[in-house]
DNA sequence: GTCTATATGTAGATAGAC
DNA sequence: GTCTATCTACATATAGAC
């Protein structure tokens, strides 16, 4: 149960990550935040000290709600190999917003690695979560090159965010992720020969 | 030979352009290109009316000077083969400043692709060239699924820097570079079976 | 806790002397 | 063509009444 005062701090924050995501960090005015979130932006301040201070709060979130989806895939499949296809599927899952908006996680990382922003390792740390992850999969997989292949997979996935998201083609990320099935296939394959 | 005019005109855009790159269009201000070209703020006006045409000249020379880099391929390796390798040199080659800043083509249709920005269409305009070319390449290899061996290689490049860029991993950009030698590879070796 | 009014800085852009 | 001084708008941030 959210107090009031919770309850508008989760507004702001909400509001403030659908905005940063949909139009960048630097883009995202604080009068945006409040139109969005139906919060005058006078309040902001004594929720938050600093816009870096809603930007901290944004990635603590994301990072909150994608370490439960990791979870809630080790729970539900006993495999690492269908936890591994079903993390690729996140790209057709949210395909709309990613033709859109790229990755959330990815955009954010250009964004404040280029700055050299204050917040640039917090945003990196959305990615170690899914890297940790991925190592983790492919070591009970028995691959002893699990780094490099979580870091292989990044890279894939992120690519195709890049791709998709500038040519504005959907048909593109279902193409692209059909082939990482594939090459997550065909890895099980060799590993068995 | 250059007049003055046209000397400091490029003096502004070679500024913008490094520092767009560097920093991001937005996180870039005329006081930032001021100190960095040398010519006062005040007369930037005198050659372009607004910062988004200053935006304009820069896309323009990186295109051009792209341009230029990918004709000197097709006049320099005899085969589309060599030059598709080439062309995968370039990850190695500006390595330092992709762990840096990334890819300058793709953070900026990042950065303007996400805001939905007038200038949207003449970034992605730098990655169809690129497009272009490998497609020409991969048709000249005899592909019929040339256009999608394209893109398929332009995601897998984009990946990879935003994934050094994000990690600034050196080592990782050469390792996946080899990767993509390798590919590059057993696409020909397909063909000739 | 909430809101309005306002401070302060800096962005892009302009005017006009030289 | 060049430069300084300045305008206007809007960004983040603050103060203080309620």
């Amino acid at each position: 149960m959210l107090n009031k005062a919770e309850k508008n701090r989760n507004q702001i924050v909400n509001a403030a990550s659908k905005l940063f995501y949909r139009q960048g960090y630097e883009y995202t005015s604080f009068t945006d935040i409040a139109s969005e979130s139906g919060i005058p932006r006078g309040n902001f301040y004594y929720y938050f000290k600093t816009k870096e201070d809603i930007l901290d709060a944004v990635i603590g979130t994301r990072k909150d709600n994608f370490r439960k989806l990791l979870d809630s895939w080790n729970t539900e499949f006993a495999t690492p190999l269908e936890r591994l296809h079903r993390s690729l599927n996140m790209l057709k899952n949210s395909e709309p917003e990613v033709i859109r908006y790229g990755c959330p996680m990815g955009t954010l990382n250009t964004e404040l690695g280029k700055a050299d922003h204050p917040h640039r390792d917090d945003a990196r740390a959305m990615f170690d979560l899914f890297r940790n992850w991925l190592v983790e999969q492919f070591q009970a997989l028995g691959r002893d090159d699990a780094d490099q292949l979580a870091m292989h997979l990044l890279a894939r996935t992120q690519g195709i965010t890049v791709i998709a998201h500038t040519y504005r083609d959907p048909e593109f990320i279902h193409r692209e992720a059909e082939r990482l099935h594939q090459w997550l296939d065909s890895l099980v394959a060799d590993y068995q020969q």
